[in-house]
DNA sequence: CATATAAACATAATTGCTTATATAATTACT
DNA sequence: AGTAATTATATAAGCAATTATGTTTATATG
């Protein structure tokens, strides 16, 4: 006998906490990955360095808008990326407030070693996502952007009140 | 012209991330719900007291276990919920290490208040889960039990060596 | 130009969980 | 029965992010 999925029970009421549990799983076995590749490095600075390698350099607050971070958590990040010694640091001339971030040579190398390791993470991502009857990636963006054009905020006021 | 969204630049490894990110906007449309229909609750606390009208009663291991949480977590959020009156706790006779959680009076009257929003929350993620070409939260379980066959962790590693 | 407002960043406090650890009750083993 | 291992719970410490706040620099407005 299966155990009992309570979520099942609860429906599409639970969805935001659904997603939240596959999220977590999906992370962790990620960390994991990594661990095993002997990779000393989160996950969560693997795409803050991702993003530098793509754009060179950014700055915090840019940063933070692609990854859907907040300014303090880059803020953090940066510095313990800069403490290892995979970040530098420069400044803007043209505004002296900004503090632009890019790769080390370091960094650059790490990266690259890194690279091989999300190679292969992508392409059981892939897989995953093909074994649904429609690929999970596709719904997935389709879902988002239902949600975008009208989010669940607004459509239960309209459940509740139409 | 769109604001660019990093994700997709990503693609498939930062799924978790992704999932991530769409999970917390879809609990935080809930509790604003929640806040707009003037019910102080968490939404958190929801799926335990949810739990409780169904059940009856439940332990805190027994919760943490159907919730998908730790027991320390449940046994603070049923701290909590006894703090407001909403939970009460027995004792097992057969098992005196056991705390038994039901709800209170009180509980059960705020539980039926909750459901009537509850009703209209999943009204719209059914709405949501519809618009996409096929079904979100039929493609979502199929996705998960992919995952639950062979994880992403074992698939990674496959694609490495294999 | 002076001053109010806003933007970029750092830092502190807070949140919502987790893991780690300790204690008491139960079960299993000899 | 006596002891070892396990289970249910509470509590403490930790973690990864958040919100709140303060400082500096830039921009807008009277």
């Amino acid at each position: 006998m299966d155990k009992k999925d309570y979520f099942d029970e609860m429906g599409e009421v639970a969805l935001g906490s659904r997603l939240k549990r596959l999220s977590d799983r999906m992370m962790s076995d990620a960390l994991n990955v990594y661990k095993y590749m002997g990779q000393d490095i989160q996950p969560r600075w693997y795409t803050l360095m991702s993003l530098l390698a793509d754009k060179k350099s950014v700055s915090i607050v840019q940063a933070a808008e692609y990854l859907g971070l907040t300014q303090p958590c880059i803020s953090q990040f940066s510095r313990e990326l800069f403490k290892v010694g995979y970040v530098e640091f420069s400044s803007d001339a043209e505004d002296k407030r900004r503090k632009i971030m890019s790769l080390s040579q370091l960094g650059k190398k790490k990266y690259q070693k890194l690279k091989m390791v999300r190679v292969a993470v992508r392409k059981a991502a892939i897989e995953l996502c093909e074994e649904t009857e429609q690929n999970f990636y596709t719904v997935l963006q389709q879902f988002e952007k239902s949600f975008t054009r009208k989010s669940l905020y607004q459509r239960t006021l309209e459940k509740f009140h139409g």
